[in-house]
DNA sequence: ACATTTCAGTCAGTGTAACTGACCATATTA
DNA sequence: TAATATGGTCAGTTACACTGACTGAAATGT
């Protein structure tokens, strides 16, 4: 991912990352002072990723990007801590649903709140309009970049 | 990170993420063709922060978000591969300039050369107006989330 | 009905990349 | 010149990513 930076343009996926990497390091600040300070960002991706009845490792970690294999390996960690739970799918003995628990929701409006403060801090700085062009833009681009979808 | 997930709606953070990793995967898929197929993307984000006459450990480190300790481990890994250099500091004799060899530059244009392409995919989806919308309000952004600038 | 193939998930093993804490040597400051 | 700050390394731990090999259940094709 090398490029020349000539002191503004910095190449586009630098650009992506930095707002991500800043926003994901509040989001876990705040998670920790809330006392879940245990999750790890490798884990919130797989598990945000969990839907509301429940999700497949397979298809977890096909909409993560990574292996089945770090799928579980994440997926025990968050089960260890109470985060999720595994419960037989009843339409296919061989697999099993991942479900977020109570506690692991108790989480979610912690971070929805955190990102919420966050793009508001980005409005501002932005202007509401753009910042909703930010957002369009970005939703656009997944129909091309996330292979999952 | 978790956010509810209205099908549509992503959060900010997950909608940063899935073009960024898009745009990794590409990137590296090509540098390794190219037969630079041992760097990893850890060792890229410091990469791509050295200066054009050489970084000190410490300067790569927070620019990158990493310890020190890591940034040497990334650094060492480089070296090793004769990406980088490490000469020493004319103005002080603790500190060593991290420099890119001349194996080290040549996977920039390479590098650069997808992302040119990416980019140009991109623009045909969003439009070229769009596409240039979104490089501004990410560099903008880059004013409040990037810590070192 | 049964053999084959596909699919969900685990086990085992490996390497990379992140952290903390302790430390040394040189620079800077009081 | 004594105290403190800074650049960097050493040692140790943990997390997370991969590949390859495997088990058991389901779907498919004679």
């Amino acid at each position: 991912m090398p490029e020349d930076v000539p002191a503004d343009e910095l190449n586009i996926g630098l650009l992506l990352y930095i707002p991500y990497r800043a926003l994901e390091e509040r989001v876990f600040a705040a998670l920790a002072e809330a006392g879940y300070g245990d999750v790890t960002p490798a884990q919130a991706r797989v598990f945000q990723r969990i839907g509301p009845n429940g999700s497949r490792l397979t298809d977890l970690a096909a909409a993560a990007q990574i292996t089945k294999q770090t799928a579980g390996f994440l997926v025990d960690r968050l089960e260890r801590a109470r985060y999720v739970e595994r419960i037989p799918d009843p339409t296919d003995a061989r697999a099993r649903l991942v479900r977020v628990t109570e506690r692991g929701a108790a989480t979610i409006p912690i971070g929805a709140r955190v990102i919420a403060e966050i793009e508001a801090e980005w409005a501002a700085h932005l202007g509401q309009r753009r910042m909703a062009q930010l957002r369009a833009a970005l939703t656009r681009l997944r129909e091309i970049t996330d292979p999952y979808r």
